[in-house]
DNA sequence: ATGTCC
């Protein structure tokens, strides 16, 4: 039976095959796929291809089909609008650890930076390609949010508490309690598809967005299920050890070691469908040149573009209502309140003002905010430690640094050339103890955080090191309980 | 990143 439906959903004509014989993204594409799953249902995938292929060739000899007229509607119109021109010419930006960037990166840096509404943009050491803005990639608009230069984790953060440990030596504590503590996160954190069986409640739940945005409030009763909850991919939670390096920390605490929690997630199912709707709006209003138009954007003037931006913060403040849910838990299964506490998020599009005071529209699609003082989290890998940072403000990057160490290999290639027997010696071997994840999280699939963190000397400070010890990612089917 | 479908 199961087999059965998959063949099925292979056979099904998809966005991907009109894009693949030339159908413009948008609504020609939605109008096509409606058309198709409500009045062609019993043709071959082929046989639909070729019907709608023939509209987009004629579509003025479509005009009154009964049934296709709307698809030629949707082509005459989509063909009527001419795409919004990018700048001719190269524009300037900084990139920081260039010689560890790909390619790919660089060119759709490049893109961005020629949108009609770019006003400076910036490349993290940590940058990789993604979809329309690289990620590690920094972009400030005028008067305009691009969804994709948010991402589609919207609102995805680090956040981090620090509690003394009940005995004088954290460390030990830690390494003596390994069995307590790991339970303690597969009680209190999970992943991917699991929830808990009754979420915590959330003041986040009572928001009027739920109400007041049709697409939020579709969305509110999975959000609910999903609240205290950490995603799949580069999410983890983890118990580790602080050391705290600059005597003029924020925390005022003494220089030292603590136990640590540090979690890394985001905006689920919330934040991912807010994404995919409005990138869709924005590429159904806002026509660009085939090589950019994943960079869509909504002029903040517009309904859609409010809309946007109240549900963007809506999705950024649940991902943080999450995170506290998270560290709440596991600070009730510790006994202890935490003597300090950070939190970034690296998803987000912010209002900012330049040095003149003119307001932009700032996108860090995987870069930390990093203005002057700002403390954000900068993680390493599941084996290799992480940084607690304080911004330098500087303007070259526009307030940002890294997110993180950024990929060298891509989840497939892990997948393909990395073996289990290899990565479980090498985490072994660091101490580190893993419950979960899988290949492609693996310590080697991510560029050395200590070339990342020097090629961003003038971004950031160190404020102290963070070394993984206890750490829970997707995957552990074997431990879950399915609620 | 995402009950991974436009």
């Amino acid at each position: 039976m199961k087999k059965k439906k998959t063949k099925e959903a292979i056979k099904k004509l998809t966005a991907k095959d009109l894009h693949s014989i030339g159908f413009p993204t948008g609504k020609p594409t939605g109008t096509a796929l409606n058309i198709v799953h409500t009045y062609f249902t019993e043709l071959g995938k082929n046989h639909q291809l070729e019907l709608v292929q023939d509209v987009l060739t004629a579509p003025d000899q479509y005009k009154l089909h009964a049934t296709l007229g709307p698809l030629a509607h949707a082509i005459l119109n989509h063909q009527q609008t001419a795409p919004i021109d990018l700048k001719p010419d190269k524009q300037p930006y900084t990139i920081y650890g260039a010689e560890g960037i790909e390619e790919g990166a660089l060119k759709q840096m490049e893109i961005a930076m020629r949108l009609p509404v770019t006003r400076g943009g910036a490349l993290m050491p940590d940058a990789h390609q993604g979809y329309g803005l690289p990620i590690g990639g920094v972009l400030a608009v005028e008067n305009a949010v691009i969804p994709y230069g948010v991402g589609v984790d919207i609102g995805c953060r680090m956040s981090m508490s620090m509690s003394m440990s009940i005995y004088n030596i954290p460390t030990s504590y830690l390494d003596s309690n390994r069995v307590t503590l790991k339970q303690m996160l597969l009680d209190n954190t999970r992943f991917g598809y699991a929830s808990f069986k009754k979420p915590m409640d959330h003041p986040i739940m009572e928001r009027p967005e739920f109400h007041e945005i049709p697409i939020v409030h579709e969305l509110k009763d999975r959000a609910y299920s999903q609240l205290g909850t950490s995603g799949g991919g580069n999410h983890f939670v983890e118990f580790g050890i602080v050391e705290i390096q600059d005597e003029q920390n924020d925390f005022n605490l003494p220089l030292g070691s603590y136990l640590a929690v540090l979690s890394h997630s985001g905006s689920r199912g919330l934040g991912a469908n807010i994404a995919g709707y409005y990138t869709k709006v924005a590429m159904d209003s806002c026509r660009l040149p085939q090589e950019a138009k994943h960079l869509a954007w909504l002029d903040l003037n517009t309904e859609a573009g409010q809309e946007y931006w109240l549900a963007m913060n809506l999705a950024g403040d649940y991902a943080s209502a999450c995170h506290h849910q998270i560290h709440g838990r596991l600070a009730a299964a510790l006994g202890e309140n935490p003597i300090a506490t950070i939190e970034n998020h690296h998803n987000f599009a912010w209002k900012e003002k330049d040095y003149s005071g003119k307001e932009f529209i700032v996108h860090r699609k995987g870069a930390t905010p990093a203005g002057k003082g700002v403390l954000g989290i900068i993680p390493g890998s599941m084996a290799t430690p992480g940084f607690i940072v304080r911004g330098k403000g500087e303007a070259a990057s526009i307030n940002s640094a890294s997110h993180g160490a950024g990929r060298v290999m891509s989840r497939t290639q892990a997948k393909k050339t990395l073996h289990k027997p290899q990565v479980q010696q090498f985490i072994q071997q660091a101490g580190i103890e893993v419950i979960g994840s899988d290949l492609d999280e693996a310590p080697m699939v991510y560029k050395d955080i200590h070339q990342v963190m020097a090629a961003q000397q003038d971004l950031v400070d160190v404020v102290g090191t963070f070394h993984p010890r206890i750490v829970r990612m997707n995957g552990d089917e074997k431990y879950m309980e399915v609620d």
